[in-house]
Order: structure tokens, then C-alpha cells, then sequence
DNA sequence: ATGAAAGCGCTAACAT
DNA sequence: ATGTTAGCGCTTTCAT
């Protein structure tokens, strides 16, 4: 039988407010004997007591929302420990989503984590949606946007990265080595760090007088084997480069592949820099120059920022832009 | 304001009960017109009902804890992935816990979830744990084991690996190859899968007419880092290999660059044969060959295995072992 | 075909 | 310092 909040006010002859003040810490008003008393009934017991009854009545339920993308995208897990672990530091469970950026899934996640009476949601939407959310209308429960910098109704904060900042120091110090034709493996368009890092890119030409070419800016996805493709593609083609600067460090990986079957050397020929710096990247060869993303920490802080948000009901619309740091490694030579 | 159903009663001009049957379905005696206006109702006034209050009599919660190591661990993205996507086909949400396979936490966590009413726990155990759970006393949360093949009170299914065949594999395939003295790379000895795996080894080099020595034996940690610091360790002491099974395959790229960086030819000289086959395998230098795991499948089916369980009253104790495969690729070569 | 009412296990005024 | 009590929002018997 499972034992209730009931039997254990029995069992101690005392009241269930009791027995409910000592379990929540609020006893500055209980005796010291009745509070052990309690306690060691409780233990004895193995009393668990029921977070549904429990939320119902307090209308929290100490647990967060994680609706990203995809875990298997190597980005997310990093970010995915990060939240998990600030949350467990305050009591805080993570229930996750993976939406692949569609925004119908983005929707019903949502909905179903309301439903749930998450506290709050951490969530990395794509930019594709239509409008609002309609399961925002009724609600309250607040989001804090990762990575992503869009305008979202119901949104309380957010955690993201200077991506364009990024891009112009990846773009600048290709430049800076003498590489002269850089070709952008965009990821998609359509969301913002892509159109932030465009512009980046864009930045770093400028400065250093290279004219911009639509021609070198390539359209992907984060989907596996794009970055693969694409270099196939462009060397049919023949098309002119000598230098890669990538949406991500798996299309940056998959390039120097395609480029290694090619016979093409990176970095002699064709220089090369990704972005996040997974923890593939110093291990492939050559070692990767990349982006630095604090992945992690994006996930810590959010959570942060939510349970800050929660606990000190707070109504900010914060922002945090983090550092991207550039890591210079062996896909990238002085030329 | 929150719209509850007694708002929707109401409105509707009936009683909650009816509200309550039709939007569980249970309504094969409700008429259509009342079916639909109540319907129409909860439409348009965005209801969403309270799952707290639902479980608090149902005493379901709709939600699944996942209980692994690390998401980090590029294994466990793929398995979580498999996961959810199940657990989502089935309306259920899934709660995530990393424990770094500390038996501390793991009983933390555990407890965590049981509070939180999840339906069922997926866990990747750790072997090192004392004996039982202390949580498991009072409750009857059904746990379905993935990837760890352990007794553990309240554990209502296993899916796991044939680990033994999967290192026999890899060894036989490196000793037909032509390579003699095979160093096995291994995870913690603590760990089922590890030992399971020692005993294919054991058993290929068996076969083989290959003595076995206890030397050629490193029991690792699956930490980033270890593959590279303990082939620098070995290159020092002038430890004589020419073939190394490994016990996943961030061990194994790790293995190759620190050869590599010793000038040591993969797999001219030294053979390499990873674990898990994951994403990264095909794309680093030379590619990967690998032990396949369906980890994504592990996920997938434990889910299914839990949710079966949950709304078929089964109480079997069920054993699945999935298929390792090996993938040969560029890091063995025929000799 | 629909409703009344009890109760799930807990919290939070408010009393005492 | 402790107890009484009224819900929280829903489901579920049992009536009607």
C-alpha cells in the first residue's frame, strides 16, 4: 500500500498541516520533537509524497521543458547536460522534445508540455513559424529561447550567441592567412544564426576589400551527408575556392572528406573552418579550426535564467548574448 | 484566467462528468449533439485540462524517466532519440536524468522519478551498486533495463546487446586479417558490456590458437581522453601491438590520432576495430571499422517494451538481445 | 443519455 | 505550536 501524507499524521498523532509544514521546511513554528518525530516517520515509512496532489494545489511542478531540434545533432547534448544539470542543482526535472525544426511538432510539444504544467520551457524554435502559437493564448508559462533569436509571444528571455561575430572572426582570419576565395556552407536560411553568420561573412569581406559573390554562398541543411554532397557538387563543377567556412563542424568534417577523395589538401589547398567546436573536432584530421560555442553553459544559463524568473517571479525580458571564441587548429594555415 | 471544466460544463450546460467522458473518450453513450457542442466548446475556449489533477485519481502520469549516463556519450543521443520518438507515437513524454553511472545518483535521480509518478523508468544501470534500491521498497514503477544486463529488484524487461558476439566479431575479423597481438581497449571492467566483451575477445583469440595475455588488457574509462593518453602510455613503455580492439569508438579515433601523431600507419601497422559504429565512425581517417550497435532500436524498443507492459497489465519479464554488426571499413586491412 | 457526489493527496489560510 | 477546513481539477461509480 502506498503510504499517504494521512497515515503518516496518524501514525505521528499529529495533524497533516503538521506533518506538511515539517516536509516543506516552513516548521519555524513546529517543536523541535514533533519535527524529528515527523521526520523519522516519515523516513521509517519510506514516504513519498505525490507531486500530483502536491502541483495541484501549489500549480508548480518543478519540472522544465526542453523542446530542441534534435539531440543527435552533437550541439544539443552538450547543451541538453548543461540545462539538466543547473535544473538538478535546484530541484528541477527536464522533460525533452525533438521537434526537427518543424514547426507543427514545435506546436504539439508545446502544448503537450503546458499540459504537463511544465514551470517553464527552454526552447530552440526554428524561425519557420507562421505566426504565434495558439496554445500561448491561455497560458502563462514562460519560455526562455536558446540559440535562437526570434520574436515569440510568451517568450521571457533569451540565451544566445553573437553569431555574426562568430562568422567575421572565422571569415577574418581565413582572410588573415591568405586564403582569398572562401565559400560559405550555409545552414538553412531561413533561421537566425544562419542569416546572423551571412552577415559576418559579408563583414569580413568588406574589410579586407574581397568583393562578395552570391555565387559562393551555399544553402544546406544540417541534415547528415549535405557537406559531403556539396563539395561533390562543387568540384564537378569546378567551381573556384580555397577556402570552406561551415555552418557546423559535422559539414566542415564531411568537406574534408569529400575533399581528402578528391586528392585536394587541407589546409595547403583549401582552408577550412567549422563551426561549434564539437568534441569531434581536435580529433579528426587535421584538426579542426572552429567557432567555439559555449553549448554548454547556453544550456546552464537558460535553465538558470528560467528558475531565476520562476523563484523571484521576476518579469525581465533578459537577454544574454555569450562569447563564440575562435579556435585556431589545422585546418587553417599561414599562407 | 485558466479555463477548467467546470467552465466548460458549464457553459456547455452540462455536468463535468459528461465533459470529462467525452474528452476521454469514453463517450459511446453520450449523443452526438452533445459530443460535438462540448467539443466545439473546449475548441474555442482553448481548454487544456490539468494533468495533475487527472493523475492525481488516475495515477498515471503519461510520462517515462530515462535514466542514462551521459547524453553527452555520443551512444546514448541515439538511444534517448529512439526514445522519445516512441514514447511521443504513444502520447507519452519522457523525463531525462544523467548519472555518470554513480550509483549516488542514480539512486537520487531514481527517487526523483518515482516522485514525480513517471508510469515507467528506461535505465542504463551501472553494475556497481551495492545491491537493491532502497526506493524500490514501497513502489511498483516497472524498469526496463537498456544496454546493461544487471539484477535489479523491480527491473520488468531488459534490452540489450550480445556483447560477447559482437567482440567476437570484431577479434576474429582483426585475426583473420593478419594481425597477432590485439590489445582490447576496454571501458570499465565494472560494467556488464565490458566483461561481456572480454569474453569474446577471450574467446576469438581461443580460435585462433592466440594465448591470452592479461597484459594486452586495459580497462579504461569511456572519459575523452583516455584513448589518447593510454596509447601514448603504451608508445612509451614500448609495449609491442599491432591491432587494437576497442570499447567504443571515441576510444578508437582517439587511439588513431595519437598513432598517427606517432607516425604509426592505421592500418598498415596497427589494425584498429571500434565499438558502436557511431555517426562520426565513416567520416574521420581512415574510416572506422566498427561493431555496430542499434542504438536508436535500444531506445525505440524499450520504449515499446515499457508501454506495452504499462497498458497490457503484462507482468513477463522480458529479454530482448539485439544483433551487433560488423562494419568494415578503412582502419583493418587484409594482411 | 446524463448527472450527483465522493475522493485522489496535498497545501494554505485561518483558528485556536 | 498545532489543528480545522476548504479547496486544487479531475475521474468514476452509481443513480436517474
Amino acid at each position: 500500500m502506498k503510504v499517504t501524507i494521512k497515515d503518516i499524521a496518524r501514525i505521528a498523532g499529529v495533524s497533516t498541516a503538521t506533518v506538511s509544514k515539517v516536509m516543506n521546511r516552513k516548521d519555524e513554528h513546529i517543536s523541535q520533537a514533533t519535527r524529528e518525530k515527523i521526520l523519522k516517520i516519515m523516513q521509517e515509512y519510506n514516504y513519498i509524497p505525490n507531486t500530483a496532489a502536491r502541483s495541484l494545489v501549489t500549480k508548480k511542478t518543478k519540472t522544465i521543458g526542453l523542446v530542441i531540434p534534435d539531440i543527435r545533432n552533437p550541439f544539443f547534448p552538450e547543451l541538453a547536460r548543461g540545462a539538466e544539470d543547473k535544473a538538478h542543482e535546484e530541484g528541477y526535472n527536464i522533460m525533452f522534445c525533438n521537434t526537427d525544426d518543424d514547426a507543427e511538432k514545435e506546436e504539439k510539444y508545446v502544448s503537450m508540455l503546458i499540459e504537463k504544467m511544465v514551470d517553464g520551457i527552454i526552447f530552440t524554435a526554428s524561425s519557420k513559424r507562421s505566426s504565434g502559437f495558439n496554445y500561448l493564448k491561455n497560458n502563462r508559462v514562460p519560455i526562455i529561447l536558446v540559440d535562437r533569436d526570434i520574436d515569440l509571444k510568451g517568450v521571457k528571455g533569451k540565451i544566445t550567441v553573437d553569431n555574426c561575430k562568430g562568422a567575421y572572426d572565422g571569415v577574418k582570419h581565413l582572410l588573415q592567412c591568405g586564403y582569398k576565395k572562401v565559400i560559405f556552407l550555409s545552414g538553412p536560411l531561413t533561421s537566425h544564426p544562419s542569416i546572423e553568420r551571412l552577415k559576418g561573412y559579408k563583414k569580413a569581406l568588406e574589410e579586407f576589400h574581397v568583393p562578395y559573390q552570391e555565387e559562393y554562398i551555399f544553402e544546406g541543411t544540417y541534415q547528415r551527408g549535405w557537406g559531403y554532397e556539396v563539395i561533390k557538387r562543387l568540384l564537378e563543377k569546378e567551381i573556384d575556392f580555397d577556402a570552406l567556412f561551415c555552418g557546423n563542424d559535422l559539414i566542415a568534417i564531411e568537406a574534408i572528406k569529400a575533399l581528402k577523395q578528391a586528392g585536394i589538401k587541407v589546409p595547403q589547398e583549401v582552408g577550412i573552418v567549422g563551426f561549434d567546436d564539437i568534441y569531434i573536432a581536435p580529433l579528426i584530421n587535421p584538426e579542426l579550426t572552429t567557432i567555439r560555442q559555449p553549448s554548454y553553459e547556453m544550456g546552464y544559463k537558460a535553465v538558470d535564467m528560467l528558475i531565476k524568473l520562476l523563484e523571484k517571479k521576476g518579469k525581465s525580458q533578459e537577454k544574454v548574448i555569450l562569447n563564440t571564441e575562435l579556435i585556431i587548429r589545422k585546418s587553417t594555415m599561414q599562407k
